[in-house]
DNA sequence: TCCATTTAGTTGATTTTGTCAACTATTTTT
DNA sequence: AAAAATAGTTGACAAAATCAACTAAATGGA
């Protein structure tokens, strides 16, 4: 493998992380944490389900994904009921009250976005997906 | 502007994170935190320079800057004089040691970047490359 | 020149974020 | 039934980041 092949795979690197960061800032104008964010967008992909399966998606600190999912509670975003067949694990499942506030974050987010991108034509829009198409294709080991 | 074209640039988005964070892990074995590891970066590209400049550059809290930068000088790895030009700043450099720091991080960095596509052909590589340097140039605004 | 304003950097206080280990309550294994 | 493993909670802490007040120097007028 080369080297400079590595270097210019840095340099987009860098790159990119520029642009992921500059998306991640419309989360401080919202009152949920990046963190919390993320939660959110877990659970309203896979409720129900329980924090393990939260932890182990995200890779967060079982304590601290514990205090997250306490706080949606008290807020009433979450339901949780402890689980019939292990009565160890609980459900979880956003409320409609959670669910908006999910649709509110991830509906700024796409504005962001969409605003971000809004220079492209078409054309180019379209060339963009394909090379993101095929850099994850790439990047996704098996095959 | 198609919805669907901005749903799969935020999973591409969502994946790249993953990667990015992958890549981020080798710091976790290193001496240094992520920020000390990036100001070490733009340090040894930007160098001489003040901290102002490395302000402006990361879009780091000074303040949190000011705390890292003296961290390195007890460590022997910058040195820092008066501007004559204007004395309240800074010109800040390497030493050898801070460059063999950075060497260490910058190698370790490579070399998990080098381990993580090991299992791309040449011109699996090469394809890599053209799409990471086409979308580059369809976010760089100016043309 | 003098004075007000701006700028570079430092410091203390505080908040936010994340980690770790101990603990309870269950379930699974043997 | 005892031992080991697992889900989640909690307290203590450490790391990362923010903010405002402060010193010292520079700058831009009046």
């Amino acid at each position: 493998m080369k080297n400079k092949d590595i270097q210019l795979v840095r340099e987009f690197n860098r790159f990119y992380t520029g642009i992921i960061g500059l998306l991640d800032e419309h989360i401080f104008q919202s009152p949920y944490s990046l963190p919390e964010a993320r939660v959110l967008y877990e659970l309203h992909h896979q409720q129900p389900c329980s924090a393990t399966e939260l932890v182990q998606i995200i890779g967060m600190d079982k304590g601290y994904l514990s205090r997250v999912v306490n706080g949606f509670e008290k807020k009433g975003l979450i339901t949780r009921r402890r689980s019939k067949k292990d009565a160890r694990s609980t459900s979880m499942a956003l409320t409609s009250k959670g669910e908006k506030e999910f649709a509110l974050i991830d509906q700024a987010s796409a504005a962001q976005l969409t605003n971000l991108l809004s220079f492209l034509s078409p054309s180019k829009m379209k060339d963009l997906l394909v090379h993101m198409t095929e850099i994850k294709k790439l990047l996704t080991k098996r095959n």
